[in-house]
DNA sequence: TTCAGAATAT
DNA sequence: CATATTCTGA
């Protein structure tokens, strides 16, 4: 049954799950008069239920997803079951009168269930976070790097600027399919908007079954979406805090010129925070503050280099729940010079200026 | 092969 | 401008 050659159209701001449920559940919604087999039912039965095998270790980052494959099972399975009452024999059961089920009712009654569902659906994915593609390895390595840390708290804390990073190639925006069956009613594009900002095309569908019992599917389910899908990765906001963290781990690893991205990365602990994206972080920096002499034009925006300043206690309040790292200890080189001007650390080398 | 840093690209 | 990605040389 999985020749199909047709076209699913994917959509943004839907809940995410792998390639492979996605395209059968698009081929079961597609499925006109499932009614037909019950064969045919124990087939996307059996597919779902090895694609939810799959994805159970990671039910904790697609709980969405999960939820989902549990009632599309659980649902497929009552309509199976009812056909096959019907096909092997006229049971006992109390038959509907074929009329409005044979057909329609079946769909319908799918249909709704599956509109309950929006509501949660609606949410959009929350795996946001936990994945991360490190180093330019494309394909999506799962590798949740909370670990060792307390921080957690902390990290929770930039979320909202690191977020959806994901869309890679293995996890699109489950939508309804265009087709008719249960329809999974539209989804409100929720704030996550600019989820994966492209994929939104027509990308061919292709086999169903359920390939690679290996690994869970993400690592690149259906070979098309890979193609140049490479889109650019999600910009990290460098908020004025995750900058602090960024400045306090280069205090702690001997000022900008000593420290290296890897060093920065590890002190700083934040969550999803890979290095290349503080090697970025910290070619700007080595160049700003060669740049800013002290009162340079004065209008610049040294704000963030402000941070710089021997801050002691500075906020010692909430600030993040994992100072310790930082208030080490230390009290930096004296400085005094709280006003003071030199915003720069020690740095060592520096040719500047003054 | 990994990593840092510079050079580019977007 | 700020980030991301690519290129180089260790």
């Amino acid at each position: 049954m999985g020749e199909n050659s047709r076209q699913l159209n994917l959509d943004v701001g839907s809940i995410f799950v792998p390639k492979t449920i996605s395209d059968i559940l698009t081929e079961v919604s597609m499925m006109h008069d499932f009614s037909k087999k019950s064969s045919n039912l124990d087939f996307y039965v059996h597919s779902l239920e090895e694609e939810m095998r799959k994805v159970d270790a990671f039910k904790r980052e697609l709980p969405h997803c999960m939820q989902l494959l549990r009632d599309a099972i659980e649902t497929l399975k009552k309509e199976s079951l009812r056909w096959k009452e019907r096909e092997m024999g006229p049971v006992m059961e109390e038959f509907i009168p074929m009329k409005g089920y044979s057909e329609e009712g079946g769909r319908a009654k799918l249909s709704n269930d599956f509109s309950e569902k929006k509501n949660w659906m609606s949410s959009v994915q929350l795996w946001s976070t936990p994945v991360h593609y490190e180093n330019q390895d494309s394909v999506l390595s799962l590798r949740s790097r909370h670990q060792e840390e307390e921080g957690s708290g902390f990290d929770s804390q930039f979320q909202g600027c690191n977020n959806i990073k994901n869309s890679g190639g293995a996890f699109v925006p489950f939508k309804k399919a265009p087709g008719p069956g249960l329809s999974i009613k539209e989804q409100k594009r929720d704030a996550a908007s600019a989820v994966n900002g492209g994929l939104s095309l027509s990308i061919p569908v292709a086999e169903l079954e359920s390939e690679s019992p290996d690994l869970i599917s993400v690592k690149e389910p259906s070979s098309f979406l890979r193609p140049q899908l490479q889109q650019r990765k999600q910009r990290r906001c460098w908020s004025p805090e995750l900058h602090k963290r960024f400045v306090d781990a280069l205090q702690h690893l001997g000022g900008a010129q000593t420290a290296t991205p890897k060093q920065i990365r590890e002190l700083m602990k934040v969550d999803g925070l890979t290095n290349d994206e503080v090697k970025s972080h910290l070619q700007k920096y080595r160049l700003h503050i060669r740049k800013l002499p002290s009162t340079s034009g004065g209008t610049r925006d040294f704000s963030w280099l402000a941070q710089e300043l021997p801050n002691k206690q500075v906020d010692a309040h909430s600030g993040s729940p994992q100072d310790h790292l930082n208030l080490g200890g230390s009290a930096k080189r004296g400085s005094g010079s709280a006003t003071g001007g030199d915003s720069m650390e020690e740095d060592e080398d520096d040719k500047c200026e003054s």
